[in-house]
DNA sequence: GCCTGCCAAAGTGCATGCAATTGAGGCGCT
DNA sequence: AGCGCCTCAATTGCATGCACTTTGGCAGGC
């Protein structure tokens, strides 16, 4: 079912592809900080391929948003000014509430399923890395995304969530990102009783407190070296999309 | 001055803008129609660049969704389905509400002024070239958008306007394009007055009306060389862009 | 006459090579 | 010691080359 027919614009270009999901991760779970360096042949080297392909990679992530690309200098992973992630989170909302909307008492069985397990895959991380639960939760936005089956309004999704969750690294101190379980349960169960407005509203408080939680204070960190980091990143493990990685929580 | 301040992500890289730039306008004025083939060799021929380079331009737009990367194949202009077009004009009803929602009452004098230039603009060509019409109606959106002084909200505005254009050309009558001049002044006015609601609602429903004035059927057209369709634009001609018109504007 | 299978031409996927630019460290000058 | 210049390694920008895949046309068989 669900054939993603939808050949994912470029990205299906499989090794540009690769090199994308995996610093996407790397870059969501807060491996890959702000400002990091990402060297072309570095990347190359690390991932098995030609400069020529990270480099695509590389001009798909800043199309996205995710890494910043400056003439004849290293690309870096994305600083966004306070600002710039304040907007983000203004569009994710309008955006999410769209997604909601959209879904409110349409879901199937299947799907509330998938989302329960999902959620629960969410409590179970709790225990442990950090950066899992941070991109479990953002996973969860995405997962309703992808229910609207609307390519454009999963790529949005998708891409805001990343900045956002980005924003994350920089200004939110460590623990605060606790994304409410809670609150993700809550808007399954308005989901499912279609009660429109109730879950638009859920979803805009839900998302705001994530924000002003998140917006305090700059909170700077330094680090390590790429290629240790970019380590387990390096092959594309089994957990395929997002849906799939409900199931796997692979807590460290 | 040719330091355009703004790092448009990837698309600094001049040879790579270039091809992007020129792309899009043969897109949005329907020069390139949905489908049109795109093959590296052509393209780069065309601008005097290697196939790296526009390989690396499709990449982009496939990024922003204008064209369609299939593996092996050549590379064509997008052709959203309906339904896509119908999700694209109803995330961008969203997003173009929270432009003006932003903006209302906001707005400087400059600002204003600058608006009410490009409407002249969108007047003065309702004589000429049906392409023209639509690319400045579009640009009106752009325009606005830029100036709430938020690039992710740029972006977003801008991309899903070049899609919304890219399904007028597929799925709307010849003429039927006439983006009203006259709710574009209305809109102005109302930002003005800094009539938030009321400006929300004329913008929504100027969009609605413009994507079910459009949405009707389809109207198939095929056509003519690649080559021959992409002269006009191979240069990087006089009509600036839209962010340079941008530059009037300072607010925020 | 129409369908089928094969082959050349066209086009993409990717790596490598070379020129140009950057930035960092060393050296001399004050 | 501090400051500026200069040189060189690191890195990007881009083109070209080769292998592989698709395409479309042609020939032969049904």
């Amino acid at each position: 079912m669900a054939p993603r027919a939808t050949a994912k614009s470029a990205e299906s270009t499989d090794k540009v592809g690769v090199i994308c999901r995996a610093l996407r991760r790397a870059i969501i779970e807060q491996a890959l900080e702000p400002g990091a360096k990402l060297p072309e042949d570095s990347l190359g080297e690390r991932f098995g391929v030609s400069r020529t392909i990270a480099r695509h990679a590389l001009g798909q992530l800043a199309a996205e948003g995710l890494v910043e690309l400056r003439r004849n200098r290293i690309a870096v992973v994305a600083t966004p000014s306070w600002q710039e992630a304040r907007d983000a989170f203004d569009i994710r909302i309008e955006l999410e509430r769209l997604v909601v909307r959209q879904l409110a008492g349409k879901l199937t069985k299947a799907q509330v399923a998938a989302l329960n397990a999902h959620v629960d895959a969410e409590d179970a991380a709790r225990g442990g890395a950090d950066a899992v639960s941070i991109r479990l939760a953002t996973e969860f936005h995405i997962l309703l995304a992808s229910m609207t089956n609307s390519p454009i309004l999963v790529r949005y999704v998708s891409e805001v969530a990343y900045r956002c969750c980005l924003t994350l690294s920089l200004y939110s101190r460590p623990h605060s990102s606790e994304c409410g379980v809670t609150e993700h349960r809550a808007i399954i169960a308005a989901l499912v009783k279609g009660d429109e407005p109730k879950v638009m509203g859920l979803m805009h408080s839900h998302l705001d407190s994530v924000a002003t939680r998140a917006l305090v204070a700059p909170a700077p960190q330094r680090g390590r070296d790429l290629l240790d980091i970019l380590a387990p990143y390096a092959e594309e493990d089994g957990a395929e999309r997002v849906v799939k990685m409900a199931k796997v929580v692979r807590a460290r």
